[in-house]
DNA sequence: AATGTAAACGGACCACGGTCCGTTTAGTCG
DNA sequence: CGACTAAACGGACCGTGGTCCGTTTACATT
């Protein structure tokens, strides 16, 4: 029998291997300026592996599937969010009270989503939502309705707030039905509102 | 110049050639049963093409792509499911009074949904939901909403208490997070009295 | 019946996502 | 440093959705 590793450290699947680590920066940087250049529909696979100058099968080993690439490069620019929901400036990070931070929350989401539709589209694909970024908003919207005394089943009405925030939700009423923004995130407090049980400071 | 139909009629785009129209139902009909015999997964193009005896293209002509087909084959059930909202047994039909309408509604809508999950979302695939079968619901919701006095942008309002349906969620929440059905359809009333301001009869 | 034409047909063809497997290489141990 | 092994690599290969275009066919007009 050959010797396991010598510090067992926690059983970590042994980590990366350099050069698999390297590849996989080189293929997240040149799929994120592909993303930005041309647009997610222009980021097709193999072409993404040849600007790395990688095989495909490697880009596939790395990310699983166009859908796991997307995922990676979306989180680029969402974990910027999240930190600013979690620790930016009030009212949408910490300090405001907890309706302001709610309304903050929601209109900033709403337009966020509505930038990245398409890769949160493309990062989403199949229908399964990325549990990571679906659970967090979930707990942060839940976590403000606590602090605002809401009763009921907090975790389906957290859910029932985020649902009009869904990528399909809202491009349809923008793009197909030419809504303006402004009347979507007025609609979307006052839905709050409701929720909530009054809701003007 | 050779003459124009002689009958003006209304000036519909020519109408289906016999033969179109025979190949068009043959494939519908094929469709169906190759869904509910296997799952829409098992629906390939080429294959549908095959057992209804007709080559590839026509299938694309007439439909215009897997989505479109799809559309086609869920068209048939949720047409059923309308016609019993606007015509069948109250209190999910006419003449209960719009609150109860509306928990039929909710409930009716919920349930269905999930029973053609998978449908629902090769029928919609990029995201554009089917205009047909959301502007429905959208007006049936406003209607109830208005017959109950409800104040404010009712449109929107509508999409909010639809949004909570759409597949993504409830998939999310059965498959994912186990949660019983009971609770989302107790969710979602809680939800729309609140919206209401007011619910139990 | 013969003719003309717009529509329908079918299947070869293309692009893309995803898999497979024989080959190469990083990292480790003696 | 040489040997060994698990991991990473790459690109041929496959299935599927979708397009294209040369051929066939329904129907109307004479």
């Amino acid at each position: 029998m050959t010797s396991r590793p010598l510090l067992p450290m926690a059983d970590q699947p042994p980590a990366e291997r350099a050069d698999a680590a390297r590849n996989r920066e080189a293929l997240l940087r040149a799929a994120v300026r592909m993303v930005d250049e041309g647009g997610v529909a222009t980021l097709t696979m193999e072409c993404l592996a040849a600007r790395a100058g990688v095989g495909k099968g490697t880009v596939f080993r790395r990310f699983g599937s166009r859908e796991g690439l997307m995922a990676q490069v979306l989180d680029v620019s969402e974990r910027d969010w999240q930190a600013s929901v979690l620790a930016g400036p009030a009212p949408l990070g910490p300090g405001a009270p907890p309706w302001e931070r709610l309304v903050a929350f929601g209109e900033s989401r709403l337009r966020t989503t509505l930038l990245h539709a398409d890769l949160i589209r493309a990062a989403d694909a199949h229908g399964a939502r990325s549990v990571a970024a679906a659970s967090f908003m979930t707990l942060h919207v839940r976590h403000l309705l606590t602090e605002l005394g809401v009763q009921g089943d907090l975790p389906l009405l957290a859910t029932a707030l985020l649902a009009p925030l869904e990528v399909p939700v809202l491009v349809q009423q923008v793009d197909v039905e030419h809504l303006p923004v402004e009347r979507l995130v007025a609609a979307w407090v006052d839905l709050a509102s409701r929720v909530v049980g009054r809701g003007p400071a």
